[in-house]
DNA sequence: ATGCCATAGTCGCGCGATAGAATAAAAGAA
DNA sequence: TTCTTTTATTCTATCGCGCGACTATGGCAT
C-alpha cells in the first residue's frame, strides 16, 4: 500500500482563486461573523471549483476540535448495533462530524489505556457510549481524566456527570410479565441477560417485581443465566423444558436468546404459542424474521443513539433522557392451552 | 460539547524524560534502523510513563501516511456486514492501522464527491470496499483520480487495477442447486438477489447452469425479483406458492430472503422441508438461528475481508484471490415428498 | 593509524489549517 | 461631519510530528 501525494488544493488555493484572504476562507468554513453573502458566495464557489475539503489533521493540529466524535462499543448483537451505529451516523451527518467507531472489550484489563490512546490520536472532541461500555470504570476514568465530554446510551448506573439516554428496563420488563400473567400464565420462566449489562439486572428485577405484585412467589428453577446469544437462550430453554413441571411461557432477556428458544421449542414438537409462549426484548429485526413472529419489546434503539448525538452536540448541561417503550405482541405469546395450566 | 486541550504529553516531553533526542523518539516511533535496544527500551519507558501516544493529525500533516484506511460499503444486512467489519478490524489492530467505516449510499449521484472529500478530510492510505460499493463507478473513478490504493471484496467486474477477493458465486449457486437436483428436485424456484450487486446475476447464472445441465429448462414463472432483504423473500414465495404447480423447493440469494420463505411456509401450514425444501446463501448468523436451521453456502466473509486487508498492506502488485465456499446441509431441505412429486 | 559503520544528536523546514493583532476601507448611524 | 459597525486584509505564531542534511561520537576490523 502506497498512497500518493498529489494535488489537493488547501486553503490558500482557495483564497486564491476567489481572490480573498485567506483568513476569510478560514472564516467561511468555520461560519464566523463579518463575512457577507457575497463574499461566502465566491468562497464557496472556489471551494467547489476545485473540490476542495479542509483536512482534518490540519484542523486538529491548528484548532481545538476535531469534527470528530466516537462511537464506543463492545455489543455483539449485530442487529442492535446497526440501529446504533445507524442513529449515530444520521445525526453525525447532519452535524457534518465524522463518526469513528470504534469497538473495545470491556473485559479487557487495558481497555482504559487503548480508549485513552484513541482518544489521543485521533484528539475525538466527544464520545458515544453503548452499554456495556457505559458502565465501564476504566473506560469511564480515561476519559474523565481527559476531560472528554460524553454521552452513554443504556447505562446501568446514574452517578457519573454526564448525560445519558435510556429507558426504563424494568418497567418495559414488568410490562411484559405483567402482559403474560394477565392472558393467564403463571408459570413464567426467565432467561437472564449478559452480566455485564446492567439492563441485565433491571430486566429480571421488573420481571420479579411483576410476579411479586400479584402474588405469584419466584422460583429460582424458572430463572436461568444468559449470555444474550442464541446459544445461551437454547441452553436455558433445555433446562426448563426438562423439569417435572415446565413453564408455560418464557420470556428472554432479548430476542437473540428468545430465537433459541423457539428453536428448541420447534425441535422438541412443541407448538408455539399454544404450548409454549415466547417473548423477547429489543424488537430487533430479528423478531420479525423468526417463527412465529416475537412478542417484544420495542426498544427504540435508533432513537436512542440519535438522541444520544444530539446531547453530545447541544450545549445544554447534564441532562437524563428517557425514551418510551412500547409492548409489541405478535405471534408467540397467547394464553396458556387448558392442558397445560394447572 | 466542548473539549478541553489539556496536558498532552508531546514527543518532546518524551525526549527529554527519556534523555534522549527528540529525532531519537522519532525514529522508535517509526522503526526505523540505528537504534540500540537499550535506547529503544528507555524511550518506550518513557512513552509509557507520560501514556504517550502519538498524534495521527501531526503525523498526516508531517509525513505522507497516515496509517488509516477506510472501508466503504452500503449493504443493509447487518450480519454479513458486522463479519465484514470485523475481518478489517482484525488485520487492521495487528498493523496498527485505524479503520474509518464509511457507510454511502451507491445510488446518491454524489457518492463520488463524498467518497473523494472523505479521504481529503481524513487522509486514509488506502480503502476497502465491499460490494455493491465494487462496482460503484463515481466511487472507483475518484479513487483512481486520487491515487489511493484499494482493494476490493466481491466485486462484479474485473477490469481494475486493482487486487480484489472474491469467491465463486456461480459456482456455489451451481452447486446449491445440483444439490437440491440430485436429492429429486426438479421445480426449484429461485429468488434472486438486489440488482445493485454484482453477486445477484453470477447466482442466477449459477442457478440457470446447474438446471440446464441436467436438462431442465428455465422457466421464468419460477425466478423472482429480491433487494436481499426478508420482506423481498416472502413476496416472492407468496407469488410462487400461488402457481397452480408451485415448486417444490426455494433456493434463496441470501439467509434474508431465505428467512422470508420459512416464514411464508409456516404461516400457509406448509412443513418445512417435507412440503417445501428452502435453501439460502451466505451463512450468516441467520441461518443457525430461524427454524428449522438453513442449508446454505458458508460464504468466508471474515476471511474475505481480513484477506482484502491483507493485500491491501501487501507489497504485491494485483492480486485477484479466491476463496472457497461450502455447502452447508442443515435441516431446511430434503427430497420432495411422494406426494408433492409429479 | 586509518577507515567504516552503527548509533545518536542538532538544526530547521514544512505539512494545512486556526487564531490573534493590527490595520483599513466602506457602510450606516448619530 | 464624525463616530461606530461591518467587512476584509496582511502578518505571524502555533499545533505535533517527520524527515533530510549534517555532525559527532565510539567500537571494531583492517
Amino acid at each position: 500500500m502506497s498512497a500518493d501525494t498529489n494535488i489537493r488544493a488547501n486553503i490558500r488555493d482557495v483564497a486564491k482563486l476567489a481572490g480573498v484572504a485567506v483568513k476569510t476562507v478560514s472564516r467561511v468554513l468555520n461560519n464566523h461573523p463579518y463575512v457577507s453573502a457575497a463574499t461566502k458566495a465566491k468562497v464557496d464557489a472556489a471551494m467547489a471549483e476545485l473540490r476542495f475539503s479542509p483536512s482534518i489533521a490540519a484542523r486538529i493540529l491548528a484548532g481545538t476540535k476535531s469534527g470528530q466524535v466516537a462511537l464506543i462499543y463492545d455489543n455483539h448483537s449485530p442487529y442492535y448495533m446497526h440501529q446504533i451505529m445507524q442513529g449515530c451516523w444520521d445525526r453525525c451527518h447532519e452535524e457534518e462530524m465524522r463518526l469513528i467507531a470504534q469497538p473495545v472489550d470491556v473485559a479487557d484489563p487495558n481497555v482504559g489505556e487503548q480508549v485513552r490512546g484513541m482518544v489521543r490520536q485521533t484528539h475525538v472532541d466527544g464520545a458515544i457510549l453503548s452499554s456495556p461500555v457505559t458502565d465501564c470504570a476504566p473506560v469511564l476514568a480515561a476519559l474523565e481524566a481527559m476531560n472528554i465530554p460524553f454521552v452513554r446510551i443504556s447505562p446501568g448506573t446514574n452517578h457519573a456527570l454526564t448525560s445519558s439516554v435510556f429507558m426504563d428496563d424494568t418497567q418495559a420488563a414488568d410490562d411484559m410479565t405483567t402482559h403474560l400473567i394477565n392472558i393467564g400464565h403463571r408459570r413464567i420462566a426467565f432467561i437472564k441477560g449478559h452480566p455485564n449489562h446492567m439492563a441485565s439486572s433491571e430486566r429480571q428485577a421488573g420481571y420479579e417485581r411483576a410476579l411479586g405484585r400479584v402474588g405469584i412467589s419466584v422460583d429460582p428453577g424458572l430463572i436461568a443465566d444468559g449470555q444474550f446469544d442464541f446459544e445461551s437462550g437454547v441452553a436455558a430453554t433445555e433446562k426448563f423444558l426438562s423439569l417435572k413441571v415446565p413453564p408455560t411461557a418464557v420470556f428472554a432477556s432479548n430476542d437473540d436468546m428468545a430465537s433459541g428458544v423457539l428453536a428448541v421449542a420447534h425441535r422438541r414438537g412443541l407448538q408455539v404459542p399454544e404450548q409454549l409462549s415466547v417473548a423477547g426484548f429489543d424488537d430487533t429485526t430479528l423478531a420479525r424474521v423468526v417463527w412465529p413472529p416475537l412478542t417484544t419489546i420495542r426498544q427504540p434503539v435508533r432513537d436512542l443513539a440519535s438522541t444520544a448525538a444530539d446531547l453530545l452536540f447541544g450545549e445544554g448541561g447534564i441532562e437524563h433522557r428517557r425514551l418510551p417503550h412500547d409492548l409489541v405482541l405478535r405471534e408467540s405469546t397467547s394464553p396458556p392451552s387448558q392442558k397445560s395450566k394447572k
